[in-house]
RNA sequence: GCCGACUUAGCACAGUGGUAGUGCAACGCCCUCGUAACGCGUAGGUCGCAAGUUCGAAUCCUGCAGUCGGCACCA
């Protein structure tokens, strides 16, 4: 999808068009006040203060209508440079513009207008409001001041604006079609998960086909981290809280845990991470440098009491199992176990064809006193060690301060799913203090107790998430080692190639493959269908032709090509789809 | 949690005050078929839940729940 804030000519227009916006709710809110309207990846919006009035959905429509007249009107949108002193007398009734001019250089100050409309703003602008002709009003919401909680809340309007009316209906069309591919939508045509209100909501549910694939991803990384000396162990999904008060995470995070019980006279949480099991089960032998690195990995269930409003499918939810693992290391091996990481990482993303992803550095906000653990050298230390490691292995990355966890800072990888904001998929996060809090130590080669360094880190982040992320990567069309259904055996005729079908049916059933027979007396188009709408990989049809060549035809989903081929070489085929984890959606 | 919208059969939807409809799926019959839907028929819903207004509520009001779009949060 084209990016409004990178593509430098966009971006001007719907810097622009923000303005436009902006003008056409001052004249159906005079009452209306300004806070910012800049241009993001998804377009433009402006958060505007209407008194006690809210934006509904009609308001929309209205509001569009006013801006296309103010676009006709065809005023020349002007540059003033203006001091500090008269910027704050122009936006004297406005506390919002007030707030960002007190915060402006003097002699670095401007203003545009257009017509009646006046807006502060460095620019750079599109001449004439008339340049602004084919946009649209995407939606609205609710956003607080400065992104607070605490603050008050105001109106958010977002929109787009093209050149052209033909970009303009692509780019909406686009939108369209992102919305199929949710996999949400996926998860429900494809009976991969549900959801029960009895249940409870955020505790998602895997159907048959669905867990079909949670197993296949859970032996695939599995395999990946044995391949690499990790141990997998199995530790219960609830602690006492004396657990997590040692770690720390009971004083940062217990309003979103799920809350304690109480039984006989231990108190308990529902674990929300898996960090103080592993560290248990690292202090349950002594160590020696010579064990270290030691790798414990689990999928491990986890549960946390995330608000109701950030739920989304099974991409954030109550409960989720993480692929989590520890790895217990001495700071030498801090830098070859950190590569290790990323270049798995990698090496996942590429067998499986993920292309889209960035990766993010979170490092602490050093003013920050409060969230994070109060040790300077122990942050430049872990912050610096980090930084240098990717950028020996010279990947990209961009800082973000103050995303760090409260223990340390960490690698993120960010993805961008179908519909809705960027997230985390894999992590590794480098911890000098869960170890220290825990008193972990390893007997070092000079016969002294030492703290041992530990990398968090999950690759798939949770099973669930990762298996949203590639349901909309795949847009359902999963390759053929995780399709829930990999072939589709469909005779042409029920009455003469039954019997054939069934043969090659039962022999593909012995080789190991996940094979169905549609021996329903239904027409070969309509059988096809309802396979090319279950996105099963492979469809085979049997018929007269096939029987007496003893051969079979197969046609993939997605394509309408048929190719025909002999049974073995048919196998031979569908074992080299599997094995080479092969996409075959784009 | 906050702002707004939505919730009708397994699924996708129509229906804005007069005791529920369409398409697909399901089931039955018919058809016996070569690459995305043969035809006919049957069954299926306390219209998210609760309370209210009304002679009468899927429809109007209120509360609750869930979902969706954002905001906030995300160890």
């Amino acid at each position: 999808m084209v990016d409004f804030k990178e593509d430098e000519k966009l971006n001007i227009l719907n810097h622009s068009c923000a303005h436009l916006l902006a003008q056409a709710v001052k004249h159906l809110y005079p009452q209306a006040k300004f806070w910012v309207g800049p241009v993001v990846s998804e377009g433009f919006y402006y958060d505007i203060d209407l008194g006690d009035e809210v934006i509904k959905e009609e308001d929309l429509e209205k509001i569009e209508r006013e801006m296309k007249k103010c676009s006709k009107s065809a005023k020349n949108i002007i540059r003033r440079e203006i001091s500090k002193k008269e910027a704050l007398e122009m936006f004297k009734d406005d506390e919002y513009k007030i707030d960002l001019i007190e915060r402006m250089e003097d002699g670095n100050i401007s203003c545009y207008t257009q017509g009646d409309f006046t807006d502060l703003c460095r620019g750079p602008h599109v001449a004439n409001t008339k340049e602004l002709k084919y946009f649209k009003l995407t939606k609205f919401s609710g956003a607080y001041y400065k992104g607070d909680a605490n603050n008050k809340m105001l109106q958010r309007i977002y929109g787009v604006c093209f050149p052209t009316e033909e970009e303009l209906n692509a780019y909406l069309k686009e939108l369209e079609e992102m919305k199929l591919r949710d996999h949400r939508k996926i998860g429900k045509d494809l009976e991969i998960f549900m959801v029960s209100d009895l249940v409870g909501k955020g505790m998602p549910m895997y159907l048959p086909n669905g867990y079909l694939i949670w197993e296949m991803l859970e032996n695939y990384i599995k395999g990946k981290e044995r391949a690499l000396g990790y141990k997998h162990v199995l530790t219960p999904p609830l602690g006492n809280v004396e657990l997590y008060k040692t770690s720390g995470h009971w004083d940062h995070y217990k309003d979103n845990m799920f809350p304690k019980m109480k039984v006989e006279d231990e108190e308990f949480v529902l674990r929300p991470m898996n960090c103080p099991h592993h560290m248990m089960i690292y202090s349950n032998s002594i160590h020696s440098y010579r064990d270290l690195p030691i790798r414990i990995g689990e999928i491990a269930r986890d549960c946390r009491f995330e608000t109701s409003g950030s739920l989304k499918g099974i991409e954030r939810v109550r409960t989720f199992c993480q692929n989590d693992a520890h790895l217990f290391v001495t700071p030498e091996q801090i830098e070859q176990e950190f590569s290790s990481v990323v270049n798995l990482i990698l090496e996942v993303y590429k067998e499986l064809g993920i292309e889209n992803f960035r990766f993010e550095l979170s490092l602490r906000d050093p003013l920050d006193k409060v969230k994070y653990y109060p040790d300077d050298e122990m942050w430049n230390n872990a912050e610096t060690t980090l930084r240098e490691v990717l950028n020996d292995l010279g990947y990209d990355y961009v800082e973000k301060i103050g995303e760090a966890a409260f223990y340390g800072p960490k690698l993120d990888v960010q993805v961008k799913p179908a519909v809705g904001p960027e997230y985390t998929l894999s992590t590794c996060q480098l911890d000098f203090c869960l170890p220290m809090r825990f008193d972990l130590g390893y007997i070092d080669s000079d016969g002294n107790k030492k703290t041992p360094v530990v990398l968090h880190r999950a690759i798939f982040g949770s099973i669930d998430r990762f298996m949203a992320y590639y349901l909309e990567e795949t847009k359902g069309y999963l390759p053929v080692w995780l399709a829930p259904v990999q072939i589709q055996v469909v005779p042409v005729n029920i009455e003469y190639h039954e019997e054939y079908a069934k043969e090659i049916y039962k022999a593909l059933e012995e080789e190991g493959f996940r094979v169905e027979l549609d021996n329903r007396n239904e027409k070969l188009g309509y059988k096809l269908r309802e396979s090319v709408i279950k996105k099963i990989p492979y469809m085979l049809i049997l018929g007269q032709k096939e029987a007496d060549s003893k051969t079979v035809s197969y046609r993939r989903a997605g394509s309408e090509e048929t190719t025909t081929v002999t049974l073995e070489e048919f196998i031979k085929l569908l074992n080299d789809d599997i094995t080479s984890k092969r996409r075959y959606d784009k």
